[in-house]
DNA sequence: CGTGATCTTGAAGGGGGTCAACTGGAGTGG
DNA sequence: CCACTCCAGTTGACCCCCTTCAAGATCACG
């Protein structure tokens, strides 16, 4: 009965109009201009003479690989990555999916050296921009030096928000959670925060949350049963983004919180 | 038969001599000099003319709430602190346990609201920097300007390496490699890297790694166990590092690491 | 249209959470 | 000084959620 929402429109896959949103279209040559309109800084004084190379990149292509000398750090123009850490042992641990606005490589301004790979799961564009310079432009233009803080303060803070995710919460907490961020970025970048489709599979997903992909499976079956969206494959449609807030707010922990939604409270009266 | 190693000197507080260790006793007003010293900056030049105040912070003293506004960043000169985060369920995750050195309050550059809590687990002291002061000292002072984004950088690279230990991988492991942590920033701090005390109590160890505190107390019998460390209560002794690394590299889903450290054939070899 | 990924679903087993009892040290006040 | 309380830490027992293993179904692509 509810499945006709995704039907119709999923699967002929329209990437076609997710594009520069706020932007000329597609200029013969970048500027910091550009790239600090991008970011949403306010003054960008100066900014006109200083150019700025682009840099597409394919589906399925590394932006930069673990361990490679960082000389550049990236502004997402549009389109979707996986940022991603592998430890000795092989483990690949998924630590985000970036998109719009966000900026890749920060995390290698001081080193020099690149601690994860970032992967293209979709044709995308970004600005390409030297860490040479990134000093004497701070210098130069203080709302530069503005965007570059608060992206790693931005990059700080959802990291934190990742953790305090990955402990003490069942799984399909932990994807509600992932769903309602994810949500919210699509919001961001133009698109419709109800209906998406992810760019990532499974195995992305639940390596992100701290799951087996078997369970993420398991846990989308469990968000649709109880009515919160609707799934197929990647084609997801939010259909009580209020109550998937309420759901994700919910901890394993959580003992007596008086009232709305306990998780597992839930899931038995939806059995 | 291990036991003396650590009863003689254990628990007889020696809380005394972890002071000021690179820098003269105290002097009546501080200034950025001592400030960047600390950070282990290279060129100083202009710093000893800023003012910089000092605070001390008694042991279970906050330093700042978490919703409070942020006024002020702080870098740690001596001390330990338990920074964490609340979600509005009430539970309570622990972030990190900053030391010597380390940074209080980035998280809050661009927000200017404090998204954690940190705590002191002991007499600390910190010097303490106006946020308002900040761009206009990173523009005067480029080797201040390197300091903040090398610690912001420091953070977000600490984060990557907590988000990667909590998924996939076994309790004994990441209290293992909570522990080289620890061990390497005791050093750092000027203490013992063998033999220290645990400013924290099991259940900020658990929060911090995901487990519940009973799990922690079992994961360091574990590790006891297999001769890699001796505890009692606060007081730790690293009797073999190398192994402790060793082991901190296992991952649960490791399957065939040919040879060295899988946790769980170990554990098997010591039952 | 066939081959190999991706995704789903089922069944079984275990790691770790939860509950509970006990110990020991620290602080308090009689 | 000792009884009392409180909290940190440890240990045991039980059980559930999630991982693992396995098989099928569906989709993507040459």
């Amino acid at each position: 009965m509810l499945h006709s929402q995704l039907k119709n429109t999923a699967s002929r896959r329209d990437d076609s109009r997710h594009w520069p949103v706020a932007l000329p279209r597609m200029p013969a040559r970048n500027t910091l201009l550009d790239l600090l309109m991008l970011m949403g800084a306010d003054d960008t004084t100066g900014a006109a003479e200083v150019p700025v190379t682009m840099r597409r990149v394919n589906l399925g292509e590394a932006l930069f690989h673990q361990g490679s000398r960082a000389d550049a750090i990236y502004f997402v123009l549009a389109g979707t990555f996986k940022t991603l850490h592998s430890s000795d042992d092989g483990y690949e641990q998924v630590l985000d999916f970036p998109g719009r606005t966000d900026v890749l490589g920060l995390e290698a301004l001081c080193s020099g050296v690149h601690t994860m790979a970032a992967v293209a799961l979709e044709e995308s564009s970004v600005y390409v921009l030297a860490i040479h310079d990134v000093p004497a432009l701070s210098r130069r233009l203080p709302a530069f030096d503005e965007t570059i803080r608060q992206a790693l303060c931005r990059a700080l803070a959802d990291r934190i928000e990742h953790v305090s995710s990955m402990a003490a919460v069942a799984a399909e907490v932990r994807l509600a959670r992932f769903l309602v961020r994810l949500s919210a970025r699509m919001a961001n970048a133009g698109h419709s925060a109800r209906r998406f489709r992810l760019r990532m599979v499974r195995r992305d997903i639940a390596s992100h949350l701290g799951l087996s992909h078997e369970t993420v499976s398991r846990s989308f079956g469990v968000l649709a049963k109880l009515g919160l969206l609707e799934v197929e494959l990647r084609e997801v449609c939010l259909l009580d983004g209020d109550g998937l807030k309420a759901f994700a707010r919910s901890t394993r922990r959580s003992g007596e919180d008086a009232g709305t939604a306990r998780p597992h409270a839930r899931l038995a009266a939806a059995a």
